[in-house]
DNA sequence: TAGTGAGATGAGATCGCTCCCAAGCACAGA
DNA sequence: TCTGTGCTTGGGAGCGATCTCATCTCACTA
């Protein structure tokens, strides 16, 4: 496989290297018959132009790079990823452009900071948000690289932000529960140095105190992203004297947890307890009880964020900066009414 | 973010472009004051050589490229990925190498090919193996680009192979079930134009036939390998006039969807019938009952394959061309003796 | 004391593309 | 017929590294 260069298209097509390049380029100002004869060519040979080359002489890679910060590796195994990064590097490859995935943890932040920004190996970063203290964030705003933050932050202002109504989508939750019957509800939350998980709380008492149902604050349990984290909340809940009759947990792996919890104590949801969880992943489906849970996009929640970064790096910024999508609500068979 | 070069490195350090050139790959031939010198310049500076001109000149990108064909996209959710990317990530930034991925689906096979080979994008591939009859897989063989698949191929011979002992995992599993005095076990295999599901089918029947159970085909159940191919699976068994009263399940996915038929048909695992799984995936533990199941050790088989990328690109090529890892029993609450 | 060779250094040529600028050309209007 | 304008085209100068080769410096040996 020897590599023909553009010296040899243009040979081969009898023009210059100036024009091979504006035909691969798109450039306009080329004659129809001339475009056509290069392109020709090009597929004959099967030529490729040489990405290093090309970005040595442009300053532009087609490279985006899909940043995972260390916190959130750790929960890495939530099929929350693989969803995200196939919205992403759907609207990537149409588009032609590249993704490279770089998960940051401990303290390889600064090395990765220099090793990918600085060798300009990516034209614009994705990033998943997570810990609300990353020391990351405020380095890539401070530098003004282009950067799309998946979820949002309190209060650092990134060019632009795409996220799901975290808020909204507890809010339409928990009211399904209070229609329900439900008065005495508990909250399974992630850990509150996540923007997600704050947002998911505040609509899980948002619902409540519009409900006027006071909040009971041993009813909020806070715990990690995952079964684990999930499985230990749902046995404090339990161990309560007055036990709720239904929980909102802030996500679906959590509540996978919860209901383990809850099968472990000879109780049965939704009969003894309602759940409802948060993501919609694809097990959702399958837990026993099948989960009833609020549907998030999250694929489209990887391609509108690639979407808006090529379009910036494109030079046609998108009208909105911040976008945020709707969840739903998925009935299926984890709560029931209460009884009492 | 005014970027330097390495000519003025070399003027601020007194030297010429050469010799910092020399220390940034580590050439021996630095007088040691001198490379001091340059290295205190270069961290002052927060100097970073660009990829570009470095790729442009030596002909290595230090990019690799995972690459999931498209069978595989489909199972994309499943947790085996986020693992398998966390192994591989991981490896690569140690050695100071990026990771690009590429999801090729449906008829871009060949465009991808054109663009991330002939583009030199890449210096070497790690391939997750998947349909048997993929057609991407005999291009980069016969291309002699560096390759690791992960996963076996019955008969295409990559340079590199990481797999799981699949055959004995499932010998393992099935095993299990006879000790526990089972007789009339069923298989939810996956579908066998992959080689993996290929594997472990055959380990189930290696198992029987070692241990004088006859093999039933109609206890074989072709599925995909989700959880509704389990699903779907399970009813098929549960619908026989004889049933099973073990099952091996080719992956816990599937087991999820299998549970959940069981559930459904209102018996009870491992009381009515045990079910093992494959794969040993976070959620496993989780499930209701709690899935016994064969541990691969995912994460490792990323590593492992990154391991051998890399020093084959540099020039190490590894011992062993063909690895495969074992896998292990791992008990929990979904099998039981034979009740009769 | 001269010869020799190893180690350290620098200069120039490249790598394969893009982009700017100037030149060629045709056609329209004066 | 001449000039101006706009579209095509080609050539040259980078982009920022690496790498080969020649040169220079010493130290060591004969």
């Amino acid at each position: 496989m020897e590599q023909l260069t553009i010296r040899q298209i243009a040979q081969l097509a009898n023009v210059s290297r100036s024009t091979v390049s504006r035909v691969i380029n798109n450039h306009p100002s080329v004659r129809p018959e001339v475009r056509q004869r290069v392109l020709e060519v090009i597929r004959e040979q099967e030529y490729v132009p040489q990405a290093a080359a090309r970005s040595l002489a442009s300053r532009r890679t087609n490279v985006v790079t899909l940043l995972i910060p260390r916190s959130s590796a750790v929960i890495f195994t939530d099929p929350f990823f693989p969803l995200i990064i196939q919205g992403i590097t759907e609207t990537c490859s149409e588009r032609d452009y590249s993704v490279m995935l770089s998960m940051v943890t401990g303290l390889q932040e600064r090395d990765f900071y220099q090793r990918v920004l600085r060798s300009r190996m990516t034209d614009g970063l994705l990033m998943l948000s997570s810990d609300i203290d990353d020391p990351v964030l405020p380095l890539l705003i401070n530098d003004q690289m282009p950067l799309v933050l998946i979820g949002e932050h309190p209060y650092m202002q990134p060019m632009y932000t795409v996220d799901v109504a975290n808020r909204a989508g507890a809010v339409l939750a928990v009211n399904h529960l209070l229609q329900l019957g439900h008065r005495r509800i508990g909250a399974i939350t992630g850990l509150l140095q996540m923007k997600t998980a704050i947002d998911r709380r505040d609509g899980y008492k948002q619902s409540l105190l519009q409900a006027g149902v006071a909040i009971e604050h041993q009813l909020m349990i806070e715990g990690e992203f995952t079964q684990e984290g999930g499985y230990a909340a749902m046995r404090q809940l339990l161990s309560l004297e007055h036990r709720p009759s239904a929980v909102f947990v802030a996500s679906d792996t959590m509540a996978l947890g919860a209901l383990r919890a809850i099968y472990e104590a000879g109780l049965h949801a939704p009969h003894d307890i309602s759940l409802i969880g948060f993501d919609d992943v694809p097990g959702a489906a399958y837990t026993t009880p099948a989960l009833t849970t609020i549907h998030q996009p999250i694929q489209k929640l990887g391609s509108t964020a690639a979407t808006m970064l090529l379009d910036h790096l494109e030079g046609r910024p998108p009208l909105q900066q911040h976008i945020r999508l709707s969840p739903s609500l998925v009935l299926r068979q984890s709560c029931g009414p209460r009884v009492s």
